[in-house]
RNA sequence: GCACUUCAGAGCAGC
């Protein structure tokens, strides 16, 4: 590492800034995650004060934002503050991007704002997406306001993400008198602003309404691209009328345009949830014979499905097969299998599951913990259930509202009374309200 | 120069 970071400086001496990155791409691949600190020491020791440090410092931030080790940029930058180097606003708004769905997000913006580093429309559109992305709508528009109030003329894309903040959250109406505020203001919607109106449409069961305006955005001269099929065909899908699909699907080959990943779970999600696993299973090996690479979503469409039919073995062994092919699966796929476990009142096989997930360092959840505690109620282990309790808040997770219910209802299903009476003061002094 | 906005998966109690 140490001749690679001399090498680096070379580098920027020499103004080679694709081979600088390159070089120091292909060594934090090696590094791995959690290299930041190590590689810091090494240059705070050995090129302190060397010309160009600055710039190997802030490529380094830079690249390991771009390699997905967050946590490493954000060390890194820290190093850089403390040594007064100052970050480009790119490196922020990709370091911004990475985090948008947290609150260090926030923090970055105002770090910047502090520094003196001025934002640009990136990082506005950066922000307000991320708020919306975290369900902060209020926020996002008190922030739009503000950076008008500063005399920032706001783009296209900024509008469209608040277009789909609103959609998202179910506010199609909000967010379509969004669009005639724009269209008054001389904003004129491109492709992703149509796109994202017919998803919120679609989420909203107006199919109808949707198809409209496809054929307002084919008037105004967008053809209909692959998303907006996607779009539509996932919208049949929430309406459970996937048995339509053929009309678009056809219309979209007459067009030129032809099904892809996401199309095909849609459709295999679609079957699935109708009952007709069969054609589901059809269309899964089409897209195999296709030579199509599955991925974990694919893959969690079946789980679930399988599993809402109790045939959690089943699930098992398509599971083995998910990981054999080199997917890793993520937490809802462990959701989907322990729920499916749960259900079937296997608590001994969901807890197993339960631990590996947890030894990949997979976060649990609220909801996956009343999961079991229910599949317990409801085989009467009321002692089990209150030693995972215990055993939860232990773990300096706090014990929400829902879950002290699931184990209250559990004892009173039982006929124990002072058993529920007791996790009710419990509750009561852990500081909760009854709901 | 790169980077921002649109499409697919699971999910807890009681009533």
């Amino acid at each position: 590492a140490l001749s690679v970071l001399a090498e680096c400086h070379r580098l920027a001496k020499e103004g080679q800034w694709k081979e600088l990155r390159q070089v120091l791409r292909r060594m934090l691949n090696e590094e791995g995650s959690g290299s930041s600190c190590y590689l810091c020491e090494l240059l705070w020791n050995n090129f302190r004060g060397k010309e160009y440090g600055g710039l190997v410092w802030e490529i380094l931030t830079d690249e390991y934002s771009r390699s997905q080790m967050t946590y490493d940029a954000l060390y890194v930058l820290d190093k850089m503050n403390n040594l007064k180097h100052q970050s480009s606003i790119s490196t922020y708004n990709r370091l911004m991007y990475s985090l948008r769905h947290t609150d260090i997000m926030l923090n970055l913006y105002k770090e910047i704002l502090s520094k003196g580093v001025l934002p640009n429309l990136y990082t506005y559109c950066i922000v307000i997406d991320g708020l919306c992305k975290q369900h902060r709508l209020q926020d996002a528009v008190a922030f739009f306001e503000e950076i008008k109030g500063k005399g920032v003329r706001p783009c296209l894309v900024i509008f469209n993400a608040l277009l789909s903040g609103f959609c998202s959250m179910g506010f199609v109406n909000v967010a379509m008198s969004l669009l005639s505020m724009m269209l008054k203001c001389g904003y004129f919607p491109d492709i992703y602003s149509y796109n994202t109106l017919i998803h919120g449409l679609c989420i909203a069961g107006s199919i109808e309404r949707a198809l409209d305006f496809c054929e307002d955005m084919e008037r105004n001269g967008f053809a209909l691209d692959l998303v907006t099929y996607n779009t539509m065909l996932n919208g049949l899908r929430i309406s459970g009328l996937i048995s339509e699909a053929w009309k678009f699907i056809q219309r979209m080959l007459l067009n030129g345009l032809f099904p892809n990943l996401i199309t095909y779970t849609i459709l295999i999600s679609g079957h699935c949830q109708g009952g007709n696993i069969e054609e589901g299973m059809r269309i899964w090996k089409e897209m195999i014979s296709q030579g199509y690479q599955l991925n974990v979503i694919t893959y969690s469409v079946l789980l679930s499905s399988l599993c809402k039919r109790g045939l959690v073995d089943e699930a098992m062994k398509l599971f083995n097969e998910m990981e054999a092919m080199g997917l890793d699966p993520d937490f809802i796929v462990y959701c989907i299998l322990i729920h499916g476990y749960c259900k079937k009142g296997d608590i001994e096989r969901a807890i197993d599951v339960c631990k590996v997930m947890c030894s990949k360092k997979i976060m649990t959840n609220s909801f996956l913990h009343g999961s079991i505690l229910l599949g317990m109620c409801k085989k009467g282990m009321m002692s089990k259930a209150v030693d995972y309790m215990d055993h939860l808040s232990r773990d300096g997770l706090l014990l929400d509202i829902v879950l002290y219910n699931i184990v209250i209802d559990g004892y009173v299903k039982t006929g124990d009374i002072e058993g529920a009476i007791g996790l009710y003061k419990q509750l009561l002094e852990a500081g909760l309200t009854p709901s």
